[in-house]
DNA sequence: TATCTTAATTGACTTACATCAATGATATTG
DNA sequence: CAATATCATTGATGTAAGTCAATTAAGATA
């Protein structure tokens, strides 16, 4: 029974037959075509979500109409407005799958029965978010101590799977710079 | 026993009195003076810190021997070198008071321990966690999405106490602006 | 209080990146 | 395959913020 996310909690946390049956039991399978929306702004947040495969973008729109994209996820990532969903509000972000994508999405209401049922997810999440933290912190300074042609190389590098799956005005927007700067920067690599 | 403390981890899990005594039982009482480092890059990284008085600020210094402020930490905020805490690595960053402060530490051993004899542990950390993490999220959306004078506006308005114990050139740093620019757009705001 | 040090401000100049506009390259679709 | 839309690239120009240098203000120390 969902043989990827059952290797991927393994990865953290090492629950018996029973737990790993508490958590795959809740879990509901989602499909999304390119360019369709798994989330979007406004709307109430009840899930949040496995890749199984695929690629899929969260952003957010600001007053002004400009996108800012938060994170890309691909296979074996959780994707969610992590915000709204742990506070139960509306969604902020908007999450678009970049290519036809197959889910595993698990409730707000789920999950708080799977913390009392089997702790040890307590564990699993505070694992996953941890790392997610430290990424984030990598990201921050980053984004101060280096211009843009080494963010771009970094991000090359930090995400090899991701970088060819999605397009140039995605990373850009990433990288919080225009599609014609990372242009120029990509053009002074190759030279 | 270290009633600050204790108040602050009732704010986010109901521990029995033994469950509490098993945390507070294990932290170390710490002093810095003002100027000095309670972490410096290179050292082994056993400790995270609870703020009982005072103020700091964690940094990382680049390649270029320029700084960049990662965290300012008052009362009731837990400050360390996160990752290298967690991976038990050398520290990369430096941890240096602003003020006289006064801490409580806990070892990476000791929360290990802490882990397996009080899971309702996992579940505290879990939650500092995703609060820091959403926090972390803000301040990216907010490094894209707006300009030095809303960030600086929006910094006042979420610090307010820490906004006037912390030097300008550590708030510009912090930022990651210059201290130049971050006076004129002080400036263009009383006008 | 006077002295010394450190921080904040201001001015002149430079630069990285944004913006606007046009062209070239790739996909997508009838 | 041609037509059309979408995306990437290139050029010209504008602007926010950086850098360097000087001055003023505020703290710290004797």
């Amino acid at each position: 029974m969902y043989p990827t996310i059952a290797k991927h909690i393994n990865n953290f946390i090492s629950p018996s037959q029973d737990e790993l049956k508490v958590f795959t039991d809740v879990l509901t399978q989602v499909s999304v075509s390119k360019g369709q929306f798994l989330l979007k702004s406004g709307t109430n947040v009840k899930h949040q979500y496995f890749v199984v495969k695929g690629c899929l973008k969260a952003y957010y729109l600001d007053d002004k109409g400009n996108s800012h994209i938060i994170q890309f996820a691909v296979e074996n990532w959780w994707i969610g407005d992590f915000e709204a969903f742990f506070n139960q509000a509306p969604a902020k972000l908007y999450i678009e799958a970049i290519e036809d994508a197959q889910l595993l999405s698990i409730s707000y209401a789920n999950l708080q029965n799977i913390y009392a049922q089997a702790p040890i997810y307590e564990r699993y999440f505070r694992l996953l978010l941890t790392r997610a933290f430290i990424g984030q912190s990598r990201r921050i300074l980053s984004s101060q101590e280096k211009n843009t042609k080494e963010r771009y190389l970094e991000f090359c590098a930090s995400y090899p799977l991701i970088e060819d799956r999605v397009p140039n005005y995605d990373i850009a927007n990433y990288l919080g710079v225009t599609p014609e700067n990372l242009s120029r920067v990509r053009r002074s690599i190759k030279s």
